[in-house]
DNA sequence: AAGAGTAAGTTACAAAAAGTAACCAAATGA
DNA sequence: TCATTTGGTTACTTTTTGTAACTTACTCTT
């Protein structure tokens, strides 16, 4: 068992003692829920669905594809079928003909985005930096 | 060309225009840095080294294995260069022996950090909702 | 002097995940 | 009768990950 002395620390770093583990080398997802739970969401596909229902209230499965572009049936599918299970969305089936799916945010979802919206922000801001660090470093 | 009325548009929802191309079915990667930068550093993988150069100012390359459990030594090679690449976090190799490397975060990864921590601990208050939502789903 | 140990990786091979593209159902319109 | 539409699914290929053995270079033990 490791200890960090408080001059060792980093700030707000404290919580992550309770986050994964209790820094004694044993934080696997099975006894991780936090690590599990944010696997699903903050996976690459899963965050541009959430941030593009965040946008648009509701989403049709063929207009939803087009906005996360490059994404495939097979994925989205799968994708959307975790994050109704998880919470994140609901379906909603009309049984037209065509059949109409409507998928959206739920609440729980909203609150997520909020989050996720944070991060795309800070990502926006500093992406120009993370290309120019690139750029030295294949010079190097 | 889609237009969202204000009315359809979710609140600060707006910049996700600019950030993900402008809503004209076209964001792909190579168009789109904030995607592209994204995708390296919120890498299920990535995230857990930066957590823990965030807790523990320096960190050895085996050290570092021991903490992001379950993380293979070819993967933990592979992200270490990206993030090193992209400007994260420092890589420090003294030529004793057996060989010392230091990895700790850049201020650029301790800026990143803290945003990240923002959205582990907004993880760590839901993943009961979570969890909970899966089971509920398992039966349906 | 031969062998073991150590840190920080690398490499070859196996397994899992993702991408691709064709296919399906059910009703409607031409 | 046949093409069209939506929301997927399926079989197959390619890419990414994981596994575990190996490497380098020097030091310590026997």
């Amino acid at each position: 068992m490791e200890t960090v002395t408080e001059s060792q620390r980093v700030g707000t770093a404290k919580k992550l003692e309770k986050m994964f583990g209790h820094i004694d080398y044993r934080n696997p997802p099975e006894l991780c829920p936090v690590r599990d739970v944010m696997s699903v969401a903050s996976d690459q596909w899963s965050t541009l669905i959430i941030l593009w229902l965040g946008y648009f209230p509701v989403l049709r499965f063929n207009k939803l594809k087009k906005y996360v572009y490059g994404i495939s049936n097979k994925v989205l599918s799968q994708r959307l079928k975790v994050l109704e299970a998880d919470g994140y969305i609901t379906r909603n089936a009309y049984p037209e003909v065509p059949i109409r799916v409507e998928y959206s945010l739920t609440e729980f979802g909203q609150s997520y985005v909020k989050k996720l919206l944070e991060l795309t922000e800070w990502m926006q801001e500093n992406s120009p930096k993370v290309l120019a660090n690139r750029e030295k470093y294949g010079l190097l």
